[in-house]
DNA sequence: CCATTATTAAAATGTACATTTTAATATCTC
DNA sequence: GAGATATTAAAATGTACATTTTAATAATGG
C-alpha cells in the first residue's frame, strides 16, 4: 500500500470555497486555490479532476455546511416564526461588515461562465429554498398567522426575491446601515 | 490631413455593451469585443486605451442609453405613480424571455474583478436611484399618497432592493411567470 | 497628385493560466 | 526493510488573452 494524504479534504474546500467566494469563479484561478489550501497541483487535479469539478464540489461544500444550516431554522419550524427567523439570518447577514455575498447568488449572474452542472446547483439551491418557503406559509395560513387571501406561492416568491435583493444590496457599502430597517417593512408585505 | 474612421464610436459602444452584458467582464475578452464590432484590435485600443477604459465606456454608455431614460419617468412624475412606473418597467424585464439582467447590477457581485473606476460608476448610479425614490416617496408622503409613519429613506431603501431581487431573481427561468404577481406585494409593503 | 497623417491588417510579444509530465519521495503492507 | 503504490515538488506544455508593433493602405487638404 502507499502512503496516506497530507491534506484533509474537508479543509481544502473550506479554502477554496473562499477563495472562489471572494473572486469568483473566473477571476480566481486554480493557482489562487492551490496558494491558499497550500495543497500541490498535481494533487489538486488528482483530487478533483479540473477546474469546474473544484469548483462544483466547493459549491456543494458551500450548501451543505454554510447553507444548509440556515434552511434548519425554516425546516424545524415551518410556520411565520421560522420565516422571520430565515429573514433576519439574510438581514444580519447582508448588513454585517466585510460581507462577501453569497457564493451561489454571487454567480447567478455568471451562470454562462461556470459548467452547467455548477448552475444547476445554484438553480436547485434556490428551489428548494423557496419550497420550503412556501410550505411554510402554506402552514401559516392554515393556522391563522396569514391572511387567507394570500398565495402562499406568491409570497415565497416574494420572500425570495427579497433575499435575493438583500444579498445583492448589502454588496453597497453605504446602503448597510439601512438594510436592519427593510425588515419590517418585508414582513408588512405580508400581513393582512 | 488624415483619413476619417471607418466605425462610429457609439455603434462600437452598442456592441460592446452587448458582449458584455452577455458575457460579463472576466469572461468577455476583448476579441470577443473586436469579434462582435468587426473592430480592428489596434483601432480598438486606439480608441479606448484598454480593457478597462473600454469598458468604463460601455458602462456609461449603458446608463446613457438604456438606464437613465428609465429614471425619467421617476423624475418627471417624483410621486407614487413615478414609483409604480418605474417598478413596472423593472418587472416588465425580469419576467421577460432571454432576459439578462442588469449590465451594472450583474457586476455588483464581480467588484473585485473590474476597475475601481468601473466600480464607482456602478455605486454612483444605484445611489442616484435610491435618492430619486426617495425625492419621489417624499413628495408621495406631502401630497398624502402615503402615511405620514413611514420613512421615505427606508422605503426607497426597500424599493432599491427589491430592483435588485427581482434583477438577480428573473435569471432564474423558472421563476419568471410569478414575477408580475410580485408588483402588488411590493406595493402592499408601501401602504398604511 | 503629393505629402501627410490616421487607419487598418496581420503578425508578434509577453503574460497568466489550466493542465500534464517527470522525477523524486514518503509510507503502508507484508 | 523491500517492494509497491500514492503523494509530492518542480518543471514543462499549450492555449487564451491583453497589448504592442510593423508594414501597408487609405483619404484629406493644399
Amino acid at each position: 500500500m502507499a502512503r496516506h494524504k497530507d491534506y484533509d479534504r474537508y479543509d481544502v474546500l473550506e479554502k477554496a470555497v473562499d477563495v472562489f467566494w471572494q473572486k469568483g469563479y473566473k477571476a480566481c484561478s486554480v493557482s489562487d486555490v492551490v496558494n491558499a489550501t497550500g495543497l500541490n497541483t498535481a494533487s489538486m487535479y488528482k483530487e478533483f479532476g479540473d477546474k469546474d469539478r473544484l469548483f462544483e464540489e466547493a459549491l456543494e461544500h458551500y450548501r451543505e455546511h454554510i447553507l444548509s444550516p440556515r434552511l434548519n431554522a425554516l425546516k424545524d419550524e415551518p410556520n411565520i416564526k421560522g420565516i422571520e427567523g430565515f429573514l433576519q439570518t439574510i438581514i444580519n447577514g447582508a448588513s454585517s461588515k466585510g460581507y462577501r455575498g453569497c457564493l451561489m447568488m454571487n454567480h447567478l449572474s455568471q451562470k454562462n461562465s461556470i459548467s452547467p452542472k455548477a448552475a444547476k446547483i445554484l438553480s436547485e439551491f434556490c428551489a428548494e429554498t423557496e419550497d420550503l418557503l412556501e410550505v411554510a406559509f402554506r402552514n401559516a395560513q392554515t393556522h391563522g398567522e396569514i391572511s387567507g387571501d394570500k398565495d402562499p406561492a406568491v409570497l415565497a416568491s416574494f420572500v425570495m426575491c427579497c433575499v435575493h435583493g438583500l444579498v445583492l444590496y448589502g454588496r453597497h457599502p453605504n446602503a448597510k446601515s439601512g438594510i436592519p430597517k427593510l425588515r419590517d417593512v418585508i414582513l408588512h408585505a405580508l400581513e393582512q
